[in-house]
DNA sequence: TGTACATCAGTGAACGCGCGTTCACTGATGTAC
DNA sequence: TGTACATCAGTGAACGCGCGTTCACTGATGTAC
């Protein structure tokens, strides 16, 4: 589809707009005057407003993940070390949106973690959904030792420390600076997120039940078990 | 002002419905609908939207604050140990929402840490900023040996790490279940996060640049510097 | 070469809808004399 | 004890507004004969 300037024009409007401040406070008015395009152009070049998202996240999405699978394809025979492993993603997130720095990606990312809707989860686990269970993967390989449903909760404590504080980045500099009268730069922040997540990765087993220890992800084929025949272990009356 | 039972049923439904779907989301139709009240009380009661948001961050913030200080003064004669001072974070974050789990409470702290609006934020900054700041001192007495901005930029990490895996703690337990075919309660979860966390705080130190390893908050007092003073160390072009 | 038609990106104005807010009003309870 | 008034929580209906979407239309370009 983006082929024309004015779907170009769109989508780069409707990408920074989103990011700052989510989905239900940007209205197509504001995306289409940003744009210098007319307000009914987002209608006749994506047919709804929420088709429109659903491209503003393939196209940051595509390339990342294309990129990262490239990435781990070429490192695969050697192995992939837990910091390597980081460092590539947050390479890939950066040269995903080179220009405007990954803040954005990462406030995308959070959005529809956070505030995403049903559709567009779908449409993302659909897609990409292979590529995150290979990385899972290749997780475990990297930090042996750790039962798969700990790093399961973990690479998900380590999303959370990513989206939040980098999507957060530019607030977070200009505390920091206010705070240590000192400027840290979004590179540097970076860097100091790596070994942070690593030794959380590392850390020792908090798992003591045997029956989550031991706990492994069923094997995905065609004879898929339908979810009513998920068997609750411990079940409990929360919510 | 949370004399009267429709006032009451007000902040609940709020409380809920805001955690789930966000601020825009949540038009006060579906509030007070969901309350079963008349749309009108909401600005007889509260004035506007946007008070009654604060009131339900007041509502919520409050008896957790006051909570976390007096459990901090209980043990500041003693000296408080890294996981002791996370578990006391988590018990008083649980006992803050007792009956609803600390899903909602956490969600309500994400939503305003990403989208909150500016109003929203000066409002906690004046009200919990002292707290906050109390807390990054007994984190720096509780991880000697870090750098205070690199322990500065750890606390967001871990806030991250927290509020968005615990925000979204329902669709992550349920996923889990889905791939390992075995329950975790919500208090395994935060089991899970305390020593991931504890290992990040005590990672070592990434910083190489002197200059931000050896910076030091600056004092608060009266005699405050007017932000302009605040000199560069490394100016960059970034955004 | 000229004419008729098709395609297509884009436009301007309007549509209906749900939103937060307002306002005149009600009915119960309390107070003064 | 009775009457007049004040207070106050709550109500029903309407207000104007910004929203996503629609639609008839334009004007440029390409194609058929």
């Amino acid at each position: 589809m983006p082929h024309s300037e004015t779907v170009e024009r769109i989508l780069d409007a409707a990408e920074q707009l989103f990011a700052e401040r989510g989905f239900a406070e940007t209205s197509l008015r504001l995306i289409t005057s940003k744009a210098d395009v007319n307000l009914a152009a987002v209608n006749y070049h994506f047919g709804s407003k929420s088709a429109l998202i659903e491209a503003v996240f393939s196209r940051v999405l595509g390339p990342f993940c294309s990129g990262l699978g490239r990435e781990l394809d070429r490192r695969q025979a050697v192995g992939v070390g837990l910091e390597e492993l980081l460092e590539i993603t947050i390479a890939q997130a950066q040269a995903a949106r080179p220009r405007s720095g990954m803040a954005i990606f990462m406030r995308l990312l959070g959005l529809v973690l956070n505030q995403g809707q049903e559709h567009l989860r779908r449409y993302l686990e659909d897609t990409y959904g292979k590529l995150f269970r290979r990385y899972l993967l290749l997780l475990e390989e990297a930090v042996p030792g750790i039962p798969p449903l700990e790093l399961f909760w973990r690479t998900h404590f380590m999303l959370g420390a990513a989206t939040f504080s980098l999507s957060g980045i530019e607030t977070l500099r200009a505390f920091a600076a206010e705070r240590f009268e000192v400027q840290t730069s979004s590179e540097q922040a970076l860097r100091l997120l790596v070994p942070f997540l690593a030794a959380g990765m590392r850390a020792g087993s908090a798992i003591e039940d045997p029956q989550l220890a031991n706990a492994r992800p069923r094997p995905r084929g065609k004879a898929v078990q339908p979810a009513s025949a998920v068997r609750p272990v411990s079940p409990e009356a929360d919510e």
